[in-house]
DNA sequence: GAAGATGCCCTTTTT
DNA sequence: GGGCATCTTC
């Protein structure tokens, strides 16, 4: 049991306490991944049965990487802990319970497109405003409900909670939560909350099956335990009922899913729950230099509600923290890029060892681009996922429906894709004719004779036989098989191979790269079942951060901080710091709210390891429109002696500094209304070319603008326009008849 | 019913 | 700046 030895006092007294309820508090980079697999290797060791454990994370990725972590420790062994998120760990669990509860075994799982697709359809039957009942907002307070497992009728009766509605000019939200409900059971399906909702229910009435699983799970452990809700709260402690011998894992400073529900008081609730509690606080923290802890630590002071832990670093000193500030978005990329080239270069790094966080996805635009020009690889986390695409949903619509043929959100999606004369009038029809029978959309699609449908019956017959077809398929061929037939059968190839667009060909390609996803889910000899509905099942909980791509080469990794969450790298970059985007502006009405966006940014700059950098730019692009921004004052909460502006704030030394440092770095000129001139000086010897000759592709000088590459000329009738991508201005359209260009090619 | 045009909202974060 | 829903026209 060598590994002891690695381990700090505190740590060491955590792994060893396996019998009884822990709570570890664990400071950002204090070992926590570390603590938890050798816990389980302990356990193991001990002769404590795989299956008898279950490790719950917060995020797929972070079970993915224990597991590993677990897997290099013990061995194959590991295979056999029950570890996943809570929604991957009790979907399975209610895989096979379902029928209890009144669901099929096949349900399918509503991701928040189902969902919020299915509310703006309710709120149109009920005719209802969309513009007061927005499907965010709705589905925002069903599933607040629903994690405090407040169920439908709770929800219409509670007094309280119909006032907050009324009040807010939305009183009809009960009656949709109900609708809503009735769909999703009517059509076989559950969405993200459900599952944990739904468990409950499972636990609260059938105290066998909850029996059943305590036994299961002797040994239980949740990692970032300040994130879970009162649902997820309740389903661990029925869990643990029995042995008590349950283990979490949590850091309040890390607190950053409030919004979705989590409570920190779940963390409260544990002490109160287990008076027997032995409680470990790790404070070292092994991964950050010193500076960057001080500062995180220097920020996280400003937040009044906290317990009190005083996480400490002993590595070197390191860094400064860096603030560079841009005049624009796209600078601001502009000198992100320079500065990690210039990083790597000093310090003979690997781009991997670069991330730039920010708070929102938008952010990463200006950022791509700015990486781009000075062709820096890079790989986004997050944003839109390859299963988000449309042409993937559809052919999975296909999958699910085939798997379930009453999944109403999936039917709705290729009942008329590719096109097959159904219009959204038929379709409008066989819901009316399913409400007024107490049908299934599925039970009158797939029996539409006997509803007296005019036209479009054939149409609507061939499409439900074709479904059935697939069905039938599926039950005697793997996934692989059955996705090739449905892609074929179901016309979606050939819609896609008609369209020649170059949009047309990468959608093409995505379907054929879902194919092979599907080909390897098969060949993989650890999947024991590889029926279509089990590779449903595989991917309706995966996101873009998991889907890793074990890619050669090296990439500035790129994400929001709520992604980074877990992670870290050797030199950080947080990108975006100012007012109203970070803190983001509709977090700073409340101080919980504010509390929660500042432990955010405690997230953020405990990723770095030896070097950070934060930046913010004065003005913004958004929406389209060019806005002037003002610094976060998380850059004042940070103590400055920890700081390192390289220019007089304001003054505009900086942009000297850049310029006699690097002659990469312009200044982006915006479109209107800030309008600033470039770098650029013409050289002396600068003389017009005859430009009747211009065309696309050919490089030119400007003046003023620069050099730049000619994307398009524009010909209507005497005026003669040249669309110019300059590098430093960017696009310009230029009058022939006036530019003074040089030509270069 | 289909295809193209227009208008509207959006940007908080994820399972 | 862009995606989606709705509107307009054929």
């Amino acid at each position: 049991m060598d590994y002891l030895n690695l381990l700090n006092e505190p740590q060491r007294r955590a792994v060893e306490h396996v019998e009884g309820p822990l709570m570890i508090i664990a400071g950002a980079g204090s070992g926590k991944t570390r603590v938890l697999t050798y816990r389980i290797a302990y356990l193991l060791q001990k002769g404590v049965d795989p299956f008898n454990i279950l490790a719950l994370t917060f995020t797929n990725k972070a079970a993915k990487e224990m597991r590993k972590r677990i897997e290099k420790v013990v061995g194959n062994e590991a295979k056999n802990i029950w570890m996943g998120t809570f929604h991957s760990v009790f979907a399975k669990i209610l895989r096979s319970e379902a029928p209890k509860i009144g669901y099929p075994s096949s349900f399918t799982i509503y991701d928040s497109d189902d969902s919020k697709t299915l509310i703006r359809q309710i709120v149109k039957e009920m005719n209802l405003d969309d513009k007061l009942y927005k499907a965010n907002l709705v589905l925002g307070r069903i599933s607040a409900a629903k994690n405090k497992l407040i169920s439908v009728a709770q929800y219409r009766n509670d007094k309280t909670i119909q006032a907050d509605d009324d009040a807010a000019m939305r009183p009809k939200i009960g009656e949709i939560y109900h609708q809503y409900h009735q769909r999703c059971f009517k059509a076989g399906a559950m969405d993200f909350d459900d599952l944990l909702f739904n468990t409950n229910v499972l636990f609260r009435d059938h105290p066998d099956a909850l029996n059943k699983y305590q036994n299961m799970f002797k040994y239980v452990m949740v990692d970032e335990y300040q994130d879970t809700n009162y649902s997820q709260y309740l389903i661990t402690r029925k869990l643990a009922a029995k042995d008590r011998n349950i283990c979490v894992v949590g850091d309040d400073a890390q607190s950053i899913y409030a919004f979705r529900g989590a409570d920190i008081s779940n963390i409260l609730n544990f002490e109160r729950d287990y008076p027997e509690l032995e409680i470990v606080k790790l404070e070292q923290n092994y991964r950050s230099t010193q500076n960057i802890v001080q500062a995180a630590n220097s920020v996280i002071k400003n937040n009044k509600e906290q317990l009190r832990k005083s996480v400490f670093s002993e590595n070197e000193e390191g860094n400064l923290i860096e603030v560079i500030k841009a005049n624009s978005d796209n600078e601001e990329g502009k000198l992100v890029a320079h500065s990690i080239f210039e990083e790597k270069m000093n310090n003979h790094l690997s781009y991997e060892d670069f991330a730039i966080l920010y708070r929102t996805n938008a952010q990463s635009r200006a950022m791509e681009e700015a990486l781009r020009k000075m062709n820096i690889k890079y790989r986004i986390v997050g944003g839109l996922s390859f299963y988000q695409r449309k042409e993937i949903k559809d052919l999975i619509a296909y999958m699910r429906l085939t798997v379930n043929p009453n999944d109403e959100q999936a039917l709705r999606r290729v009942i008329n894709y590719p096109k097959r004369g159904i219009g959204d009038t038929t379709i409008e029809k066989i819901i009316i004719a399913a409400n007024e029978t107490n049908h299934t959309i599925w039970e009158v699609t797939s029996n539409i004779h006997s509803f007296g449908f005019g036209r479009a019956s054939g149409a609507i017959d061939d499409f439900a036989t074709k479904i059935k077809s697939f069905a039938i398929l599926a039950e005697q061929n793997d996934a692989f098989e059955v996705a090739k037939h449905i892609a074929k059968a179901s016309g979606v190839i050939e819609d896609l191979y008609a369209d020649k667009s170059i949009e047309g060909l990468a959608r093409y390609e995505n379907i054929q790269e879902l194919l092979n996803g599907i080909k390897e889910f098969v060949d993989d000899p650890e999947k024991e079942d590889k029926s279509l509905a089990s590779f449903l099942q595989d991917i309706a909980l995966i996101t873009d951060v998991d889907t890793k791509k074990d890619d050669d080469g090296e990439y500035v990794t790129m994400m929001t901080i709520h992604s980074a969450k877990g992670l870290e790298f050797r030199n950080v970059y947080i990108v975006g710091m100012e007012e109203n985007l970070f803190p983001s502006q509709m977090m700073i009405q409340s101080r919980a709210d504010l509390e929660e966006e500042r432990r955010l940014f405690y997230v953020a700059i405990t990723r770095a390891e030896k070097k950070l950098t934060l930046s913010y730019a004065t003005s913004r692009y958004q929406w389209g429109n060019l806005r002037a921004c003002e610094k976060s004052r998380f850059l004042d909460e940070i103590e400055p002696a920890f700081l390192n502006f390289k220019f007089s704030d304001g003054q505009g030394a900086f942009d000297k500094v850049l310029k006699r440092k690097s002659p990469l770095l312009g200044t982006t000129t915006a479109a209107a209304p800030i309008r600033k001139a470039t770098n650029y000086t013409p050289p002396a010897d600068f003389v017009a070319s005859d430009t009747s000759n211009l065309a696309e592709g050919m490089r030119v000088e400007h003046p003023k603008f620069g050099f730049g590459t000619v994307a398009k000329m524009d010909t209507q009738g005497n005026s003669i326009k040249a669309i110019i991508n300059f590098e430093e201005a960017g696009e310009k359209t230029l009058l022939l008849s006036f530019a003074k260009l040089r030509i270069h090619s």
